[in-house]
DNA sequence: ATCGCATACGTTATAAGGTTACGCAATCTG
DNA sequence: CAGATTGCGTAACCTTATAACGTATGCGAT
């Protein structure tokens, strides 16, 4: 689980520069509520501050939402990177999350909205598993 | 494990019928409130009774829950078809919604959670974008 | 400078979604 | 019959997300 050292991206307002700062120093997914309470020393309170921050740094693909856990994740790639069709494998007993960019699987999705008379502007892939550490051992 | 004349599954309990009904009968998916709400004149009360309900026919494929949405929907598929990486188009306008079943889709998921390191147990994917009724005509 | 507009912020209250805890009843199983 | 399992009902509770309202700040056009 490594991620970049960083260099906070520029342009960030105060609350969105500490949520951001938040889910990049977490280990894995974090609800907004739980980024609230580790931001209450920096003088956050209500959860609508954690949500506005939100909204703008998943617009601005800095932070994606997993939409099984109600939670967040910075996101694992340069701010540069191509984003569509990010899928995310998510170990079930320790919640440790991959992010996964795959164009084979973009342009699949892009086909099957295609063929159900659908145009596709963005796409949720979580993936439920268990991850190489917590499997059992082959047998 | 068959179907009675009117469409509804056997072996269901009174409450899960109810449920099942409710969703079959809707136009789109509902959310568990939702759900609830038009089973009152029925007798429920309580969230948990629609939870209990929701968790047994998700469990049998009867019902798919839409992450995105946090809501659910009847399984458009025969009770026999196989389930494995079932997607969801979603209308963001008129929010319909096509389950789309497809092999190379299951697939692509499968290996790419493998090279990831983990195992595949189920997949969330849902594709957001407009239907063919709800987009701008071309041209 | 100051008006209008856009964006961010802070606070309170409330809506929407989901679970825990507890107990009763019916149905198997030995 | 005892014990296990499954479903049911109720109340209380917790988590997640948004509505409503007002303030502050930057910035370009008049
Ligand atoms: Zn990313
Ligand atoms: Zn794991
Ligand atoms: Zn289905
Ligand atoms: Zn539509």
């Amino acid at each position: 689980m490594s991620r970049h050292a960083h260099g906070q991206p520029a342009g960030l307002t105060r609350n969105q520069a500490l949520v951001h700062r938040a889910l990049a120093e977490a280990e894995g997914p974090l609800s907004a509520y739980t980024i609230l309470d580790r931001l209450r020393g920096e003088g956050l309170r209500a959860p609508l501050q954690v949500y506005r921050a939100l909204e703008k740094l998943v617009e601005r693909g800095l932070v994606h939402r997993l939409e099984s856990l109600n939670a967040f994740v910075a996101c694992s790639h340069p701010e540069t990177a191509v984003h569509d069709a990010t899928a995310f494998a998510i170990c079930d007993k320790c919640g440790t999350v991959s992010e996964l960019a795959d164009a084979r699987l973009a342009r699949r999705l892009a086909t099957l909205a295609g063929e159900a008379g659908y145009t596709l502007d963005r796409s949720t892939v979580e993936l439920r598993g268990l991850c190489r550490a917590c499997r059992p051992a082959a047998g």
